[in-house]
DNA sequence: CAATTCGGGGGG
DNA sequence: CCCACCCCCCGAATTG
């Protein structure tokens, strides 16, 4: 029971750490300065209701954001902010040089306690149409670790951030993350709109209907007529039974007929002339959306006019996000016809434009590509017309080149350029990719950091320019290009991408933190409902589309300017407001 | 038999 | 001379 003094703190204080207990319970203390708990921890029967309670609270410490939101917002707590404390220790260890450590708050605590550390659980896979972890209701919200456990490493998560390299971005870092499970969760609850009657339509004018007996795999029924008729047309082509699901096959068909291919993939097949390659590319396409978007596909994950993908902010290595199960980050073009508005509701689809190149500029705080970033119009035309005599393809290839890290072909020439042109934006990512070869590690603007080499640590030859590898069946005395070796080289490149990638996907973190706050205090009834590393869905009533619109403009700018502090770069959008996905741009 | 790798395609 | 970076997902082939 709460004495009287916590229940000053409590009109007092903003900061509290919470856990679920079993029961539908909840177990909470509010927090100091330092982290740490400024009295004793208080017990309440009922979760939501401790959290409704407590409408003062700015930000809720807990230990993972997956484990306890969707239960809150199933019961229709929604916060404000909150604090993962699992999610910070992965970006701590990974900032600490420690990557790859087990980032359980258990296995922080070991470390803390110098005590065996347990490895991380595996992680689990989706559960195909799963409104949330509803079936993690009940199980070990605490994983095992005591709650004072649980405060104790929150506190020393805070001194480690103090220990950052730059402790404001690093504590803006794991913050905003934290903001991004909370959208995580909130987009996956919403789920994205999703017409089940389209989605068959579009299925049955590309693939045809399917013919009985057939994988179940693949909806119940056999393969669509379009496919075996296309399947037909490249055996007619070849002159014998084809199957163009059979790569090996393929490749043993265009010998027969004369002609030597490395692989099929469509790039290749398409320089070539024969009868059989329309079909064959006709038939990859449509088979892909077969096996990958079609009948089956449709079964498993929507429900009720909602695709649920899970979202995992910093699922990848750079912090970009991830999706489990549903490929949802890889809707292909033809299938988003099947995203359609409620009705009286808008799509509002923005998509930031070239976000990369802009976030290089304010990374690398280079003059003149601060200045052709600081104006909205297309960032390549005006930088084509500063450096490259108006050749806008030329510009593009030249910066993706250099933040890529292009090694041949006609790029080259444009890089030399664009180095000539904007030699510190060139310098910054030459730098971490000269960071990435010797072995060394990088950081994003903030601090998300890359993981180690292979094998660093362990070898003595990091910052030691290495011999190139001599290639497999080479007769030895290969031709070395530079001093690295190809793996170096391989890893420039993406430490060279890294930082780039990286600090674009923590100004992605803080416009979703600021669209989300700001529908909020708008009071709207529009609701996030996708996200894709430089574009967001956000659906809502036709009448707030505009105001929406704004909104994701706003929160561009605002996030831009919290991420990189005093820039003038801009971060435009272009937006479409739309009752269907296919439909904008 | 299940688990892993390969080849291909989708997204940014 | 390595022939750009980050991913997910599928079916077939291969491996344990």
């Amino acid at each position: 029971m709460p004495d009287a003094r916590l229940d000053r703190v409590n009109e007092r204080w903003d900061r509290w750490a919470i856990e679920a207990t079993e029961g539908g319970g909840a177990r909470l203390a509010p927090l100091g300065d330092d982290g740490l708990p400024l009295g004793g921890i208080l017990e309440e029967p009922d979760l939501t209701a401790a959290v409704l309670a407590r409408p003062h609270v700015g930000r809720w410490v807990w230990r993972s954001t997956a484990e306890i939101y969707p239960r809150l917002l199933a019961a229709g707590a929604r916060i404000e902010r909150c604090y993962d404390i699992e999610d910070a220790e992965l970006l701590l260890l990974g900032h600490e040089g420690r990557y790859g450590e087990p980032r359980s708050a258990a296995a922080s605590w070991a470390r803390l306690r110098n005590r065996p550390v347990p490895p991380d659980p595996p992680p689990r896979a989706a559960e195909p149409g799963s409104q949330s972890s509803l079936f993690e209701f009940e199980p070990r919200s605490t994983a095992g670790l005591p709650f004072e456990a649980l405060l104790e490493v929150y506190a020393e998560q805070q001194r480690r951030h103090d220990r950052a390299e730059h402790p404001a971005r690093m504590r803006l870092l794991t913050a905003s993350e934290s903001a991004g499970m909370l959208v995580a969760a909130e987009m996956h609850r919403s789920g994205l709109p999703w017409r089940a009657d389209v989605h068959r339509e579009l299925l049955d004018g590309l693939l045809g209907e399917r013919y009985a007996s057939g994988s179940p795999r693949t909806g119940g029924g056999g393969e669509p007529r379009r496919l075996a008729e296309l399947t037909d047309q490249v055996s007619a082509a070849f002159g014998r039974r084809v199957r163009p699901d059979l790569p090996a096959d393929v490749v043993k068909a265009f010998g027969e007929a004369g002609m030597r291919i490395k692989s099929t993939r469509r790039w290749e097949l398409a320089e070539l002339d024969h009868p059989a390659v329309e079909p064959l590319i006709a038939y990859k396409k449509l088979y892909r959306i077969w096996t990958a978007h079609g009948w089956s596909w449709l079964h498993d994950w929507v429900r009720e006019g909602r695709f649920r993908p899970e979202f995992t902010p910093g699922g990848t290595v750079s912090g970009r996000w991830t999706t489990n199960g549903g490929g949802a980050l890889q809707i292909p073009k033809v299938i988003r016809q099947a995203v359609v508005a409620d009705a009286g509701w808008r799509l509002v689809v923005a998509d930031a434009d070239q976000m990369e190149p802009r976030v290089l500029a304010a990374i690398s705080r280079d003059p003149g590509l601060m200045e052709v970033a600081g104006h909205d119009g297309d960032l390549y035309t005006s930088l084509s017309d500063r450096a490259f005599s108006g050749d806008r393809n030329h510009a593009k290839l030249a910066l993706l080149g250099a933040i890529y890290g292009q090694t041949s072909g006609d790029g080259l020439k444009n890089l030399a350029a664009l180095r000539r042109r904007f030699p510190l934006a060139v310098a910054y990512v030459d730098d971490a990719a000269k960071a990435g070869e010797e072995g060394r590690l990088v950081r994003t603007w903030l601090g998300r950091t890359s993981p180690p080499a292979l094998g660093a640590g362990e070898s003595d030859e990091a910052g030691i320019p290495q011999e190139a590898e001599p290639q497999p069946g080479s007769s030895g005395g290969e031709f070395t290009y530079g001093y690295a070796s190809r793996d170096a080289r391989a890893r420039g490149r993406f430490t060279r991408n890294f930082v780039v990638q990286g600090s674009a996907a923590d100004w992605a973190l803080l416009l979703l933190a600021a669209l989300r706050r700001a529908i909020t205090a708008a009071g709207l009834r529009a609701e996030l409902v996708f996200f894709q590393h430089d574009e967001v869905i956000v659906h809502c009533p036709a009448d707030e589309a505009d105001v929406v619109a704004k909104a994701i403009r706003e929160a561009g700018e605002l996030a831009g300017r919290i991420t990189f502090g005093d820039t003038p770069v801009r971060f435009p959008f272009t937006t479409a407001i739309v009752e269907r996905y296919s439909d904008a741009k």
